[in-house]
DNA sequence: TGAATAAAGTTTCTATGGAAACTATAAAGG
DNA sequence: CCTTTATAGTTTCCATAGAAACTTTATTCA
């Protein structure tokens, strides 16, 4: 029978290999779209909050500085954003999402949300509530390290 | 209260979020040894399966070829693992692992585990069983599709 | 009031990973 | 036995993401 530690290794084991697999079978429904996992994960964002700026999502979503900026703008190329610069502050960059970045963050989410349906589509009641609740707690011990 | 479709979503972007967290800090630790996230896990196999050949890497691991392939050459060029030709199919590559290569993978091994016992510090015994026994019928259900 | 420091975001550099095309070898079939 | 098809792995192309350096603007301090 495994130790505790065994067992603690064993979980972040598993969470590295299902996260590694949903990024990359998500990955290939955002390309449909035309945008990478973290591009999605930036639009949809902006989508959500309305109005925000960089260092804001980098403090959220945990993505280098560098590599918002990049995709704010490609977004923005796209049309599927607006940057306009704060008035208050000039350093800041004011972010929102258009009415086709809006549509197409609508469409990209069903697509995403049918595919986790799918993949968890025989779970119990029981074990759904299960599980959110266990990924609640590991989230909360891992994000605050 | 949300229902059972919205929490099916939210298990998957919880799964998600943790996973590329988790992810690009391990990275970090990796890196500290000279290899990729990737690297280290096909590194890792080839330990502990003694000896294996590309194809039952990209089946178990589920990488692309591409990439398993020239991570192969790299770690083979670092003197990480040894390659040699079957003699009963010239196409096949048997890979296994040098000293060096053992050597590296189980101290690169030992500050991933540190960093997995950090993360998972304060869990219960009761909270990890619920977590595995979760963690292993979602496992399942998403692999299987 | 001006210099020093900090902050928000941008750009450059580099290695990596996925997709597609390619090569060499093995298996199947006529 | 030879041609066709399949298989295992390699190479090329290209976009991306992280790290570090840089630029512009704001704040702090003497």
């Amino acid at each position: 029978m495994k130790n505790e530690i065994d067992k603690k290794i064993m979980i972040v084991r598993k969470l590295l290999q299902i996260g590694a697999y949903l990024q990359k079978t998500g990955a290939r429904v955002t390309k449909e779209y035309g945008l990478t996992q973290q591009q999605f994960v930036v639009l949809n964002e902006i989508v959500e909050k309305k109005t925000v700026n960089q260092k804001q999502l980098v403090g959220e979503l945990l993505f280098e500085k560098s590599n918002v900026s990049k995709i704010v703008k490609k977004l923005n190329h796209s049309e599927l954003i607006d940057i306009s610069i704060s008035k208050g502050d000039a350093r800041l960059t004011i972010l929102s999402a258009t009415k086709k970045g809006a549509d197409l963050r609508r469409k990209c989410l069903d697509s995403l949300n049918e595919l986790s349906l799918e993949w968890l589509d025989s779970l119990s009641e029981y074990e759904i509530e299960k599980s959110l609740n266990s990924l609640s707690v590991i989230r909360q011990l891992i994000f605050k390290s």
